[in-house]
DNA sequence: CTGTTAGCGCCTTCAC
DNA sequence: GTGAAGGCGCTAACAG
């Protein structure tokens, strides 16, 4: 029972010996065909066939100024639908161009990222798709990527200027932390991100700008920014509505704190409460229509931010770019329930 | 402006030159460094650090019986959270064990299968795991894969003898239904996915078993299988309820549906209708405890599946492996309301 | 301990 | 319209 070696594939030659022809014949057929003639072309495309030939990708990368057709993603957590749609977006995009994509999951940490991001390159991937962990930005720099092209997605690296799709964090927030301003709120809970997170900066930058314009008091004992999984965000909520003076909405950055937040609301009308808090998610999600509490939401598409960051890499590796690098800000829509 | 030709990065003969040794040091050195002084193995590491130098996966696979480091993922739909979660464990695993996965997203579409697993096989992947598009076996025959190891993941194809992790679906159907029956409903309705999915079928098997045998009448009235979304579930709901003997339990057979049945459950119940069929989910969701009807869940982890497939394809190209083509079938719990 | 040779699979370049 | 030579980056095998 010996290890298994990689099963050896059939290579050029032994179609071309089996075709009767030479290797480069194989090879100008496998290309189109252009000066071979059409009766050895079947002979090959015959050969082909009855081995079982797939030509080896890799040592036709091998030449240089050849691309690989591969494209390197990295994204902080599978598990979340949300980077799962991201990456079916990405998948799209590349297979569209003709390329295959290399996924890894970094979890958030630093250490997985430069690991995934060397071995791409290693493999001579023709483009890097990045969401990136909150860290610093030395090994992502154009010279250590060997000028492999980066988009970032989600998130910014400060000091890193390329390439970056965001979603428009701030303006949603503002809306979003608006409408229940709107509706006669004043006090006014926030659940959110680490602030060392890009995008939780941002949404509660949104919050904030919403809250000061309308003059309203943001309480720091309702401000919680440090939950990144929905038990967290529950044992927040929970913490926020023990308080005498709990808020009568709550704003919620992402998912995670949405459904930590319901959990617990869900929890305390079914155990009595008088408790009937407006909610604002940003993030949808699933049958947010028949949660006991009204939700707006605050949606955007993963799927489409996946496909912008794949159109933006493609569109600077065939040359069709413009020099400097560029942000495209996708918006975000507004549902009241 | 000329087309981006893809960086040429660093070779292992500038790393040479610049330490002033040989290409075969600078190999040695990144071997582990065996037989190369101490003080070699430095300078030569400095060179590499200076030259930002990767060594190319490629061509260092491009010699036969070395493995490429890489394993191809084909999964059908990567906006369905449960294989988001499946892709998450085959790379968790992947990454223990030094590989990388190239991930294709089917859409449930066979060409698409066809085409991604010859793209792997040129890209010399050392192993494939499936989610396999319910089509024929044609393409996937071990000697068509120049026999590089597949491993099949929730479904079967069949006529194909492989590596397969299956869940107990036959047997989580059954005892869904069961429950349902033990609570004394015999009118039980059926929502679930084509039988040519290889999961429906399953299903199904488990939910007719479990009326048969407590001697309830299957109403094909009341069984709908072929719904493949939210939208066409909500409807299938629809029609079901609208019956004067409307069922009064549902079991349905996956994510997909349970979510479009309770959303027109939640509609009905929203305009006043008295209406409160107990449900039965196969596959989990968030937040179910917050359902205007009683759901009992079916849960199983989508990502144990991704590691078990990823573990088979392991053993297998380490060896470790019996030899005959094995199955795993994952055990799901039941979770009560 | 280190270097030279040769060859993995493919394709560009140059003959014929 | 076809083939032979050579080299892409890397490393086993064989010197020294």
């Amino acid at each position: 029972m010996s290890t298994f070696r990689g099963a050896r594939q059939p290579t050029i030659k032994e179609v071309a010996s089996r075709a009767g022809v030479s290797p480069m014949t194989v090879s100008r057929t496998l290309a189109g065909g252009r000066n071979v003639r059409p009766d050895v072309q079947e002979r090959v495309m015959e050969a082909v066939k009855e081995l079982g030939y797939y030509r080896n990708e890799n040592a036709r990368s091998l030449r240089p100024g050849q691309p690989s057709g591969l494209v390197g993603v990295a994204i902080t957590n599978l598990a979340n639908p949300y980077y799962g749609n991201f990456a079916l977006g990405v998948e799209e995009v590349a297979a569209e161009h003709g390329r295959r994509i290399l996924l890894g999951n970094t979890g958030e940490d630093d250490a997985r990222e430069r690991q995934l991001v060397s071995d791409f390159i290693g493999r001579q991937v023709d483009g890097l798709i990045l969401v990136p962990t909150s860290g610093d930005a030395e090994h992502l720099r154009p010279e250590r990527l060997g000028d492999v092209p980066l988009v970032l997605a989600s998130r910014r690296v400060p000091g890193l200027e390329v390439d970056t799709v965001l979603l428009d964090d701030v303006g949603g927030a503002y809306r979003g932390t608006r409408s229940l301003l709107d509706a006669g709120h004043t006090r006014i809970g926030f659940l959110g991100n680490r602030s060392s997170v890009f995008t939780g900066e941002r949404r509660y930058r949104g919050y904030e700008r919403a809250m000061l314009e309308h003059g309203a008091a943001i309480d720091p004992r309702i401000v919680f920014r440090d939950q990144q999984d929905v038990a967290a965000a529950a044992r927040a909520a929970k913490a926020m509505f023990d308080l005498a003076d709990a808020p009568t909405a709550v704003f919620s950055a992402n998912n995670r704190n949405t459904i930590g937040a319901i959990r617990e609301i869900g929890r305390r009308i079914r155990d009595g409460e008088p408790l009937h808090p407006a909610v604002v998610s940003f993030d949808d999600f699933e049958l947010s229509e028949l949660m006991p509490v009204p939700v707006t939401v605050i949606d955007h598409d993963a799927r489409l931010l996946g496909r912008e960051a794949a159109t933006l890499l493609f569109s600077r590796l065939d040359g069709t770019a413009e020099d400097g690098p560029r942000t495209v800000e996708l918006p975000v829509s507004i549902e009241f329930p």
